[in-house]
This record gives C-alpha cells, structure tokens and sequence, in this order.
DNA sequence: AGTATTTGGTTTATAATGTAAACTACTTTA
DNA sequence: TAAAGTAGTTTACATTATAAACCAAATACT
C-alpha cells in the first residue's frame, strides 16, 4: 500500500524551496523568488508554511537599508524531506 | 531554474493511480482504491480527471451483474508520467 | 524638488483543488 | 422483505495555492 506524502513538502513551490535549501548553506528570498520562477507573494506565504513547521530558519535583516530575508533549512527540515524523497521513490519506480 | 511539474500528476492520489498503471496491464476500480488507501469518491474523481487528459483509459463492463470499472494507462499517460519523473528528479537530487 | 519607478517584501481575496459525505442502483443475506 | 453490502457517482465543503493589491523605503527621472 503508497504510504501518505507529507503535504507539506509535496506543492511544486515548497518542494522547490527545500529544494534549493538542501543544496545551499542559505538563500535569500529574492533568489529562491527566482530560481522557483514564482511570485513575491507565493514565496512569502510558503516560507511562512515551512518556518511554521519548524522545516527552515528565516532570518530578517538588512542588507543597507533594503531589507534582506534569509533561509536556512533546519536538521527537521533536512529529515523530512529525506523522508519525503524515500516515500516519493516507491511511487516513481518501475 | 526549477522546471514545472504536470499539476495533473502531482497530487499524491492521482500520482498514486498512475504509479499502480504503470505497474500493471490494467488494474481495476476496487484495486486502485484499496492500494491507495482512499475513498471510491475521491479515486471516482481523480479517475474521470486522468481520463480526460487521455492519461488513462476506462472501460465501465460488468462482472456478471457487478459493476466492473477497468482502468489501463495509455501511450499518453506512460510519457507524461515518464516526464513528471524526469522533472521531478531535479527537485529531489542533492 | 517633486514624482515615478524599483526593490523587497506582506496581507488579503479569489480561484482551483482535494476530499468526504451523501446518494444511486443493484445484489446478497438474514 | 428488510437490512446490509458492493460498486461506484455526484455534490458540497474545506483546504490550498496563487496572484493581486498593498506597504515602506530607496533610487531614478525631469
């Protein structure tokens, strides 16, 4: 029987965001706003989805006077989508 | 940049019916939804939307006086679940 | 100097989606 | 013959994703 897939990390946006957290020390919002080709607004409220649920670390501060917003995946965050990735494989494989 | 993933096939359900298609020659109702673990409403829905995409193809028979609903993927189906993975493969490589 | 425009976001309203509850139709069992 | 089971479908609701609208500050025009 398909085991359930953490909903939080299956939506294209979020899973793209753990994504580049997994390959990354950290990430500026306006670099995952680019590299996930979404909206400002979108990001916002799945970075809040995905702090909420302890799966990464925002920090807000300023870069100058402009403020800057940086993302950092958390060791559940890194776990979950371990365990995401495993769940995802049986129901990709031939 | 992150690629799009089919929205048709990712939701877990949907993914889930095409995972057991891809696996089997043809696969009945009854079947679908046991593996899935769902409820014959939800499979029911998510069949009727794979189907209208040409994903799937149903056949509605009897099994004597049962109701016997069969369901095989297509040609259509196999390359874009084929696609999804591909896609999907760079969301989840580290 | 005043006013667009851009940057870096957040909040909110809407559209889309998933899901289960309720229903249909027929069959089997008590 | 009434109740319960099988095999689904339809419909209504709750959740979710998404974009539009908004805010505050900085920079660029004229």
């Amino acid at each position: 029987m398909l085991r359930e897939l953490d909903p939080l990390l299956h939506s294209q946006l979020r899973l793209g965001i753990m994504s580049l957290l997994m390959n990354a020390e950290s990430a500026e919002f306006t670099y995952l706003k680019e590299k996930t080709n979404s909206t400002a607004g979108n990001v916002s409220v799945q970075l809040d989805k995905l702090s909420a649920a302890g799966y990464i670390h925002i920090e807000k501060s300023f870069n100058g006077k402009k403020p800057l917003t940086t993302c950092r995946i958390t060791k559940k965050g890194i776990k979950a989508f371990e365990e995401y990735v495993n769940t995802l494989k049986d129901y990709i494989k031939k």
